[in-house]
DNA sequence: CCACCATATAAACAGGTACTTATATAAGTC
DNA sequence: GACTTATATAAGTACCTGTTTATATGGTGG
């Protein structure tokens, strides 16, 4: 399943929502999502899955309560395909941004070649 | 349709990519496409009709051509909603770089005033 | 006007996906 | 160990989406 599919559904996109704010157990997530869109919580739990088979949450166990959270990889991919369209809504960065965004795209090279 | 159903499928982000290099005729994106992809041409015409309906492309007739472009607008919404992520795999803009971009929208703003 | 190109639409069908209900697993509590 | 709570999985089903073939539209040139 391609990220955007993954994307694609609105119950999916409000658990990432959800998600972005913090650490949240399954239960929590079911019972937000089961009052807003009216769903069972086995659905909520294979909307889950699917976050989880496709990179986009990790979860650790607590108890008995199972703790998902945000992992942002496939979100990351998504937005370098954007960006290969984004010059037609941004306005063009000015020199002094441009710079200053190669100045620390070097820093960040130097210090992986420190590791 | 919401965006992301729009993008989710191969042969419309296909598409996309072709229209980003500019205006395109649906007979030269349809070659292309058949060829990648191996689907016929109402299949392209279909996904022409999606990407307009949904207004990723728009369209005007030359002659006996329909020549699309890309519209923007919805990638921007999806680039919008993806923001809310983006602090998780971007490093932090600097000081200075915020104070530019704040900067940056300020001028717009008074730019738009102007009109 | 007719034939021809480029493109769009219609209708039918196949496969996938997102639900449902029912059940399994697994950790805490008595 | 039995009972409960939290969560996941299984099986079945309905709908939606993307395809195909066939056909319509609409501009161009003889």
């Amino acid at each position: 399943m391609h990220a955007f599919d993954v994307l694609g559904d609105p119950v999916r996109r409000r658990l990432l929502e959800l998600l972005n704010d913090g650490e949240c157990s399954s239960g929590e997530l079911t019972g937000t999502v089961r009052a807003e869109f009216g769903i069972s919580q086995p659905a909520v739990s294979q909307h889950l899955r699917v976050l989880r088979e496709n990179g986009f949450a990790t979860v650790r166990r607590e108890g008995t309560r199972r703790l998902y959270a945000v992992d942002p990889s496939p979100m990351r991919d998504v937005d370098a395909w954007l960006r290969r369209f984004a010059a037609r809504w941004e306005p063009h960065l000015t020199a002094l941004e441009t710079e200053l965004a190669r100045g620390r795209r070097a820093r960040r090279q130097s210090a992986d070649g420190d590791r």
